[in-house]
Order: C-alpha cells, then sequence, then structure tokens
DNA sequence: ATGGTAGCTGGGCTA
C-alpha cells in the first residue's frame, strides 16, 4: 500500500497535473493540502472517475485539505479538526482510519515571517496540533501524520542553510514545536530511510526556487513506530514538481508492506 | 536597488 501527501496549491488550478498524477501513479490513499475551495467546488467527480473515494475539508481562498482513498479501500472514523480559538473557517486537518492504520492529513500554518503575528500563530497553532497527535496516538498504535508542516528538521532539509539561519520555516523554536508534536513517539520516515541532505519538497514560485535548485525539506511523513515497522521507503516524487504549471510542491509517497 | 511568480479574486492577501 502506498500513501501519498502533495500541497497541490488549488486543486482546481491543478486539476489536470493531479488528474494525471493520481492515474499514473495510483496511490492507495493521497492526502491533499491547500486544495483552496469549498467542499462543493472540489472537482469530485473527475476524482473519483478514476477510482478514488473524496473526501475533504474545504475553505474559500486558502488552506482545505483532502482525502482521497482508491476504492474499495475503507476510511473510517472521519476528523475534521479545527484548532481551537484558529481563525474563523481555518480547514487544515482531516484524519481517517484504514484498517489499523489512523492517518492524519495536515497543512500546517506557514508563519509568514519570524517575529510576526502569523508566526506567533505558528506556534500555537502547533500547539494545538500536538494536542490532537497525542490523542489520535493514545488511540491508535500505527500512526501516520502526513503533510505540509512548514517546518524544516535541520540544515539537510535546506539548500542555504546560512542564508535561512533563523528565518522562517527554519527557526529553533519552529523545529523545537515540531519535535514537541512529535514527543517521543512519532518518527520522520523518509530521514529514516536517507540520511544525506540535499532531498526537497518545495522550491519557491517567486525565485524561481526549482530551476535554481533552491528547495526545502518541509513536506513530511511521521509515523510512529508500529507503523514505521510496516513501512519499507520513503521517496520525494521530484517529477511532479517539473513541466507545465506545477505546484510549488513535490509529493512525498511512502509504501508500506 | 529590492527585483522576480502563482492563485484567488475582483483589491489585496497569502505563500
Amino acid at each position: 500500500m502506498r500513501i501519498a501527501t502533495w500541497n497541490v496549491n488549488s486543486v482546481r488550478a491543478r486539476l489536470p497535473r493531479v488528474l494525471d498524477w493520481l492515474a499514473t501513479r495510483r496511490p492507495d490513499v493521497a492526502c491533499l493540502q491547500e486544495i483552496k475551495c469549498l467542499d462543493d467546488q472540489f472537482p469530485r467527480a473527475e476524482v473519483e472517475a478514476l477510482g478514488y473515494r473524496v473526501e475533504t475539508f474545504g475553505q474559500k481562498t486558502y488552506n482545505g485539505v483532502a482525502l482521497l482513498a482508491l476504492q474499495p479501500q475503507p476510511l473510517e472514523d472521519l476528523r475534521r479538526w479545527k484548532a481551537n480559538g484558529s481563525p474563523e473557517g481555518e480547514a487544515r486537518v482531516i484524519a481517517a482510519t484504514l484498517g489499523d492504520l489512523r492517518l492524519v492529513n495536515a497543512y500546517v500554518v506557514n508563519g509568514q515571517a519570524v517575529g510576526t503575528p502569523k508566526y506567533d500563530y505558528k506556534l500555537t497553532w502547533l500547539q494545538r496540533f500536538g494536542e490532537l497527535v497525542r490523542e489520535e496516538h493514545a488511540a491508535h498504535r500505527k500512526l501516520v501524520i502526513v503533510g505540509d508542516f512548514n517546518v524544516t528538521f535541520d540544515d539537510r532539509d535546506v539548500y542555504d542553510p546560512v542564508e535561512w539561519h533563523e528565518k522562517i520555516l527554519c527557526s529553533t523554536a519552529e523545529r523545537q514545536a515540531l519535535a514537541a508534536v512529535m514527543g517521543s513517539g512519532l518518527r520522520d520516515a523518509f530521514r529514516h530511510f536517507t540520511q544525506e541532505g540535499g532531498h526537497y519538497t518545495y522550491w519557491d514560485f517567486y525565485t524561481r526556487g526549482f530551476q535554481r535548485g533552491n528547495g526545502l525539506r518541509i513536506d513530511h511523513v511521521l509515523m510512529s513506530d508500529e507503523a514505521l515497522a510496516s513501512c519499507s521507503e520513503v521517496k520525494i516524487d521530484v517529477d511532479a514538481r517539473k513541466g507545465e504549471k506545477p505546484s510549488d510542491h513535490a509529493p512525498v509517497v511512502a509504501t508500506f508492506q
């Protein structure tokens, strides 16, 4: 079984790319972030035509997440979660159970810049998200948390660590907040299989980051030991970042036995 | 010197 996570940066603008990617890669479950539409605006029929069940947690203009499950894969105990105290309507987390595996799909707050109100909100949001993760882990031993975390783990995840030192996506407080979310029970599954740096999942449009090789690894697959024990590989699908009208993120795909 | 993209939306915000 393969579980993929992908920040698509608008599912409607990306529809041809998303459909092509689903049709060729055929992940058993696809976790999308930044769908940037309401539930009834999601291109449901087109995705269902490829054999997927669609569960969305949408929002107008910003954010929004979705779970796509290749049928007859069961999706049970759906949970659409908002951080207590978050701005009205922020749809960032959707979770479901597949057999003995609990899956949480998250789009973490970006934070704009260190020291701004949005940065403070990001740290607070991560704290609250940590409570949800602990709750889910207490209920499910085999836990997988995927998504756009908007945080790098260390310098190996940054193309220019000097330039990005203590900048947004790389600051010590963000990394500590992510570590707190993971506690002692969740691991960075990509790093478990790949130790060297230089593997990225996000390249900025604005500075033409992909063409320059300027990337960051901020999309992650976090696993409990029980989940990691049945995982055989975690790969970044860099090809999906190439070509016409790509998202600024590449998918990350985890394979299970 | 402070550029340059992309998406949603219908001017400005977000990334």
